[in-house]
RNA sequence: UGGGGUAUAGUGUAAUGGUAGCACGAUUGAUUCUGGUUCAAUCUGUCCGGGUUCGAAUCCUGGUACCCCAGCCA
């Protein structure tokens, strides 16, 4: 918010008008002609039928931004649980953690559609009533056929002229659980030849003999959306009704119900929800690749899901920032995943501390190095972050570097170690590579160097400079750690986009993620705990996972650095 | 002639009749004890055709492309 504020004297010093989003235009309008007398007031209504993602959290941060921005503004958390055969506990607390997560609050605004069943049947007798709405005996198949298609209009139900009387008394028998499921429905009376197919006399209430997470086994009819939606947002005073595209053709059923029961109209607004590349963002595609294991559960640090991002290492900062900088409109897009990888970087890079940590070792003696001696290093914990300190980096005569830092025949620009060359070990010292030992297949396996005393820290007296800097570990007092680095789910930046016969998942990246247990940390990585985030020099941010046990630290990569090099290697293969 | 939406650099997003700007990305260079960070420069754009106007991304008009809708899902 302070971002925003910001922005907003600097347009204002250039003597132009704050540029904001289409939404935020309208409510600033409606605030400055008293429409909801000052009140915003939006909401987030989840279903909880799965765990939330990404895209949830761009809706997130538009709904409890907007009400933030606003004096008189608050933002509800609503759970949409009108369809009990889909939705389970244990999602609603995921919700609310994810939600609190990226440092949002509903205060007591916590909502249920289920605890308005009993109002949403009351409203429903009204318009029966009124004589807009039915109890229609036909089967789903024949709603079906006697709906039309998009081009040829539907046909009344021979059930659409039942007498008032007639309506209230089935529709409370639907409720007393007389009938089968399936067996009726009760239906808004509006218009079987509008063009618009939502406003072909649309199902109000189904019978479902199901148990609901709440309400247990106390109802066997149940609301459909578009019926419960707008009698929810009213009944909570809802102002501005937040919700994506595919609504739209939904807006003058929205509008209709609310008109006729003549009772508290919010506005509906729609905007265009959330794609990344290299990821499928749909709830039904994300269970699917749950329940069929192709990745570990909900909070995989591969899933675009809330706690899948938590888990791999991202702050609720960067995706509140990542948020913002994609902004809200009405045009159908794929943002690139870069885009969000920048966002998270920029935070890490600022906030995060740096330790040493090798990959895949590869073992390097420094032959005219002291027998037994070890020397503690001072080391910055953060170049970005003078507060952060400094720690001591135990240095001694075996180490490890990472086998990608040493070439015995170097391309071109490859300024890291080879035979005879000469670099630097971050706060230690400068060495020089004498000898390569290669076991019998010729792989190599050690690597024999000297060091020179004079440039203890890392810079030398005469005032010499050395192409490259490389981290490393010692071996004595390295912590062995395994470590998983993963890559996108998708091989394709557009994961729907397939061959015929096939689907999304014919686009699964099979390396997409790899487990490394041989990597070896400096020391004081020891007392690490779940969730902790680090830079690892060189390499990129990780972050502890919930699997690490006492004896067994778990890192999973949440993002490689940039990397100049890779961008060479792969022109240069080319 | 079913209805509803949307079109601005590679990707997003501003400009509300008056110099088409910003971010990401890409490229080049400088700085650097992270090939990181930082800094500088460069690159690429108004869907198409007419019209109104001194002046159009913006207004009018005619096309085109893409997205959504035929659940008793949300």
């Amino acid at each position: 918010m302070e971002t925003q504020n910001n922005r907003q004297e600097k347009d204002n010093e250039n003597g132009k008008r704050p540029s904001v989003d289409f939404i935020r235009t309208i409510v600033a309008e409606d605030i400055r002609t008293n429409k909801w007398g000052g009140n915003v007031i939006t909401r987030f209504p989840p279903e909880p039928n799965g765990f939330l993602h990404i895209g949830h959290a761009k809706s997130i941060c538009l709904n409890f931004g907007i009400a933030a921005e606003n004096k008189e503004g608050r933002c509800h958390l609503r759970y949409d649980d009108t369809n009990p055969v889909t939705e389970e506990a244990r999602y609603v607390n995921s919700i609310q953690e994810d939600v609190r997560w990226l440092g949002w609050d509903w205060g007591e605004h916590l909502y249920y559609a289920s605890d308005y069943f009993e109002k949403m049947y009351e409203y429903a007798v009204q318009l029966i009533r009124k004589g807009l709405a039915y109890v229609c005996d036909l089967t789903a198949d024949q709603i079906t056929e006697y709906r039309g298609t998009l081009t040829v209009s539907g046909k009344d139900s021979p059930y659409r002229n039942r007498s008032v009387k007639e309506n209230e008394n089935l529709f409370r028998r639907m409720r007393d659980g007389e009938f089968e499921d399936g067996s009726r429905v009760l239906r808004a009376k509006i218009d079987m030849k509008s063009p618009n197919m939502n406003m072909r006399d649309p199902v109000m209430y189904r019978i479902l003999h199901a148990d609901h997470h709440r309400t247990g086994g106390k109802w066997c009819i149940y609301p459909t959306y578009d019926w419960a939606h707008g009698l929810e947002d009213s009944i909570e005073g809802v102002t501005h009704s937040i919700c994506t595209l595919e609504f739209e053709n939904h807006r003058p059923l929205y509008d209709w119900y609310l008109d006729r029961l003549e009772i508290h109209h919010p506005q509906q607004i729609e905007f265009a929800r959330l794609e990344l590349t290299y990821t499928v963002m749909s709830k039904r595609k994300l269970l699917q690749l749950v329940d069929e294991g192709h990745v570990k559960g909900w909070d995989d640090p591969r899933m675009p899901t809330i706690s899948g991002m938590r888990r791999r290492g991202y702050s609720p900062e960067s995706i509140s920032q990542f948020c913002k900088r994609i902004s809200v409109s009405k045009f159908n897009s794929t943002i690139d995943v870069a885009l969000l990888e920048h966002c998270l970087r920029e935070y890490l890079n600022k906030t995060s501390n740096r330790v040493m940590a090798v990959l895949r070792p590869l073992r390097v003696v420094i032959d005219n190095y002291p027998e037994n001696e070890v020397e503690w290093m001072e080391a910055y914990n953060n170049p970005e972050d003078q507060n952060a300190g400094t720690r001591k980096v135990p240095f001694s005569k075996v180490l490890y570097i990472e086998q990608e830092d040493f070439m015995e025949a170097p391309p071109r620009k490859f300024y890291r170690l080879s035979p005879g060359k000469e670099v630097r070990l971050r706060y230690a010292y400068f060495v020089t590579c004498t000898d390569v030992v290669k076991d019998d297949k010729g792989r190599i396996v050690e690597l024999h160097c000297s060091y020179d005393p004079a440039t203890r820290g890392g810079n030398a007296p005469d005032g010499r400079k050395v192409k490259s800097t490389l981290h490393w570990v010692s071996d004595v007092h390295a912590l062995k750690v395994e470590v998983r680095l993963y890559d996108y789910l998708f091989k394709k930046e557009r994961p729907e986009e397939v061959s015929e016969g096939n689907d999304f998942k014919s686009n699964l990246n099979p390396n997409s993620i790899q487990v490394l247990s041989d990597c070896m940390a400096e020391p004081s990585l020891k007392e690490a705990k779940p969730l902790d985030r680090f830079q690892f020099e060189r390499l990129g941010y990780f972050c502890i996972d919930p699997d690490t046990s006492r004896d067994n630290l778990v890192f999973n990569r949440t993002v490689t650095l940039r990397d100049t090099w890779a961008k060479i290697q792969k022109k240069q293969q080319k």
